[in-house]
DNA sequence: CATCGTTGGTGAATCGATTCATTACTGATT
DNA sequence: AATCAGTAATGAATCGATTCACCAACGATG
């Protein structure tokens, strides 16, 4: 086994016989002395085959190495085993975990996932969704990177199934999942006037993006419903949505005058950004400023004053999502009939919104 | 335009003329009344074809919304546009580093990334790298689970090219990227030592990984420049790298008696689940116990007391082993030279690990 | 005028697995 | 003995893009 001149073998045609490039279907047939149909259905419907003609298949299959070719199972059937997962940034955990659930029903139906980035930039988007097309993958899940929905309406004439993640359906022609971020929204603030706090800073991503704009409105009904006006809402907008794009509005917080006396950021990663900066200019989470983020990430109850946050229910969300994909895709007779799940996030309150004692 | 009736097109063959399922080349070719071949000149050699024929092939491409399938395109080919990346755990931000080197690297040779977890499992890699076989994808990134080596082993006969990510090449047959993590361990410890302390735990995998293994070498030999034996060494093994993993190696930590003054853990993901331990139990980091984490991931700044870290060039790992595949996978001519690239990792001090004053 | 080269285009063969109508055979039933 | 049912296996057609040997048309050249 060890011994065998495997150096020829990986060169090109240079040998005796063809160097047998990768075994296919007929190499199996014909060295199990049988027809391709019945290799076939080896694999396929090994029931349907006697055990004797079955085993001597199999040792052809294990004797060539033979690894059946999913492009042309992909090419016969019309579609992929794979389903697309484009999120907005694989470096924020929330998306991680949105994959791993999304992974995990995937995996349970013998599928693939292909997990991409669409790092917010609908160009970016539009090239993935034509990347998807072309590879018939079985379905996409999405979080949509333009508010316009123009990239999914192009990509809908594909008839792919796709179902939006973390977003409202925007028309009736697909499914989605998403968490009421209104709610999320208005938890976070409502929490934070609660607190007695009377102004209120939202560091907020440029607002191409619904699940920023619907904390925006829950924070606004929040404040609505303790007799604020809108302008008790202090805007500071962030291009990205990462840590250092916290650290920036962080700095832009603090020239703000008045300053507000409390700060609801977009997601986890800005907030962890904000508290850096103001931990660097000695400015003390809570006492000086309160601090409440979104999504609840791991490294939420880890940061340097532990981070009251939104939490969301990411592992289902992906695992719903994918499992309505499913649903769509094994959808042979038209009955399919699309759903719009919206789950409810849970505020987690720790000491970065808590006046100590 | 949007007035057609989309939904007769969604359904099932109900309607006139067999509703056209998806478009092919072929229907290219008939409706800008050329051959196949003529189309696939268009899309492939566009400067091979007159301006006016090219035209009213794309007009006709336009017009029926044909995507060509990536299917047919690998069954001829041999092998799919896409390249697997399969590594330990997307849970960590590390890897999500490596990973968005590795995408950058292959979007510009125009390929997909396929990501996937083993989650350190062994049997899971291996039925990762079996899909890799049926898919025909173009190569592999892969950060080994099995510290045996029979998995790729085993795949290696499908003549798939492989780089190594994170791991020294363990033969002659494939290329690698790695850390040099003996250093990495020696500078974390070495600096523990000039700190002061005489004795440090390390948390650590099962052992199965090379990376675990080597920073306990590189912490050995440090200990070993300072005159101390290994016995100045404690051990905490821990079955998985994650946040929770290091709360519990935490309290294990705690209950040692007596307790070392300080500890080395193998990644971040465990030092923040050890600090929270610690943090909880109102040890206080680094007056009663200092902590050096490992990956100098984003979020070890912002824990609550930042981490001292070793810093790994993640994206940089991703980038180059992306690169190596793809000059393998490019190679016709057997001219392809393996090749074994070691990186440096640099230490990056912070509170967990000073002495304040 | 015949020959050659070039350019633009053709269409059949190919990749590998699946599917399905067909055949070969075995027992059982009438 | 003839018919039928059922099982096991066959092999040709199919999916869609690529490739390549070949062809037609045209201008240039001897």
């Amino acid at each position: 086994m060890g011994q065998q001149p495997r150096t020829s073998a990986a060169k090109g045609a240079s040998g005796a016989d063809q160097v047998a490039r990768v075994a296919g279907i007929k190499d199996v047939a014909r060295q199990a002395g049988v027809s391709v149909g019945t290799v076939s259905n080896v694999i396929n419907r090994p029931e349907a085959v006697l055990p004797e003609t079955r085993s001597r298949v199999l040792a052809a299959i294990e004797e060539l190495g033979y690894v059946r070719s999913e492009s042309a199972r992909q090419l016969r059937a019309g579609r992929s085993r794979i389903m697309a997962l484009l999120v907005l940034d694989m470096g924020n955990p929330f998306f991680v975990d949105v994959a791993r659930g999304a992974e995990r029903a995937a995996r349970e139906a013998g599928l693939g996932v292909m997990v991409c980035n669409s790092g917010q930039s609908p160009a970016e988007e539009a090239e993935y969704l034509g990347l998807f097309a072309e590879q018939r993958v079985c379905g996409v899940l999405v979080t949509p990177a333009d508010a316009t929905g123009r990239n999914l309406e192009a990509f809908s004439r594909h008839h792919i199934p796709f179902v939006l993640v973390d977003r409202v359906a925007s028309s009736p022609g697909h499914c989605a999942v998403s968490v009421d971020d209104v709610r999320g929204g208005s938890l976070a603030v409502g929490h934070l006037l609660t607190a007695g706090h009377r102004s209120v800073a939202y560091v907020s991503g440029t607002g191409d993006l619904h699940q920023i704009r619907d904390r925006r409105e829950g924070a606004l009904s929040a404040l609505d419903r303790a007799g604020l006006g809108p302008e008790a809402l202090v805007e500071i907008p962030s291009d990205r949505l990462d840590v250092a794009a916290g650290r920036d509005a962080g700095a832009r917080l603090l020239g703000l005058v008045p300053r507000p006396t409390a700060v609801f950021c977009a997601n986890d990663l800005l907030a962890l950004g904000v508290l850096q900066s103001l931990y660097a200019a000695g400015v003390r989470v809570p006492q000086d400023i309160a601090i409440v983020g979104y999504d609840d990430i791991e490294f939420a109850a880890a940061a340097a004053v532990p981070l009251t946050s939104v939490r969301q229910p990411a592992v289902v969300m992906g695992r719903m999502a994918a499992e309505l994909l499913l649903q769509e895709a094994d959808d042979e007779d038209g009955t399919h009939e699309h759903r719009s799940v919206v789950l409810q996030p849970e505020l987690v309150v720790r000491a970065s919104s808590t006046t100590p004692h």
